[in-house]
DNA sequence: CAGATAAAACTAACGTTGTTAGCGACCGCT
DNA sequence: AGCGGTCGCTAACAACGTTAGTTTTATCTG
């Protein structure tokens, strides 16, 4: 074939293409040559464009982590902007639930995450918060959004509320109590994460009076 | 060689083995054939005792959740009961670092597990929470320990906090002040856990008054 | 404008991985 | 004593990440 008149890939539409497998197909559907298939394209060519898989990896997280949405971190009223920021957050690892056990444990340094701590320092900043306050703050934060990506506490209970009562009967009582409204597994790891969250911004508030 | 006189392989002796050599090696040094090495074994070997790498990982889970210490949760005390049993159960995750990615993502059917959650459900009961307040604040609490796990948050920042005042002043004063009495990264993630900890406990206490 | 250089696709191949098939020596049971 | 099932082994497979080398084309240089 030799070089294209049009280059046919580019970092940016390999990253892309990338997410698209790791959303459709999960973390193990992501190989050299399924993704080179999506870009109708071989496998050895994406080796133009990028090192080796690992980077590949790391340019994927970066466009996840793209798609957090910074700007209520500027909201004038730090309580809701920071509720905003965190919803937003999570929101994203929960619309790429394949890509969280991808991202995991990998280093920060994309200049658009450290511009995003940057800013949610500053807002605990102008809330009240010193320093070594805010820090420990946007840790615990940053501890519960990833956690509730990660974790799906609910989800892990596959059977139905009554089959755990015989052996389990606490946390039979507690899936039938979460669930009684009619809301579901996802109702209640959403529940979890928003005590969580209250509770955060309540302490700050208390912190800086 | 044939049958051996003893057996040389059991599936615990297996999963023991396997997770030494994810805390030593990481999660990539996990292969079938490192694994049957450290065992003074060939790979094929294993699959006498274990269907596949997936099931094997699965009981490497097991075997991490399985340190987990529930005995803190029968504590007369549950305020003080509880803080030790999530600080037991994030230290496990922090012992087995290279664990955290390779176990993120899969479902608790384990019986210790269940056990775990429902021990945990009781004690918040006895707090005085009901049911549904209890899961929410299991969810919350899970979702702490494990995204302290996971994360990491001051490891993420890998540069002299100086080196971020020109362009992330915020970050750099957070780092500054976190890191102002000598402790680390380490120290940092700890504290952020401790203070959602902490919130969380005093949110249940405010709770069930 | 011509020629050199670099870019970007390809084919072919390497070593490694998880996994299966089939062989043989040994255990435990009747 | 014999016999089926256990549990190691060797050999091999397909799929994976990656590299080398080829070919065609764009782009830079004089």
């Amino acid at each position: 074939m030799g070089r294209p008149s049009k280059a046919l890939l580019t970092r940016e539409r390999i990253a892309r293409a990338a997410l698209q497998v790791v959303d459709e197909e999960g973390p193990d559907g992501l190989t050299m040559r399924a993704l080179a298939e999506r870009l109708g394209v071989k496998a050895a060519s994406l080796y133009n464009h990028i090192e080796n898989k690992d980077a590949l990896v790391d340019t994927v997280s970066e466009l996840v982590n793209s798609e957090i949405d910074h700007a209520p971190l500027s909201d004038a009223d730090w309580r809701s902007g920071l509720a905003a920021y965190a919803r937003g957050y999570r929101a994203v690892f929960v619309r790429h639930p394949n890509a969280v056990s991808l991202l995991a444990r990998r280093r920060v340094v994309a200049d658009n995450a450290l511009r995003g701590y940057d800013a949610l320092l500053a807002l605990l900043g102008r809330a009240g918060l010193g320093p070594a306050d805010a820090a420990e703050v946007a840790a615990a934060l940053d501890f519960l959004v990833l956690g509730s990506a990660l974790d799906t506490f609910a989800a892990g209970f596959t059977r139905e509320p009554a089959a755990y009562r015989p052996e389990y009967p606490a946390l039979a009582d507690a899936l039938d109590g979460a669930y009684a409204d009619g809301s579901g597994a996802t109702e209640l790891d959403d529940r979890g994460f928003e005590l969580g969250l209250r509770l955060l911004v309540d302490g700050v508030d208390l912190r800086t009076r």
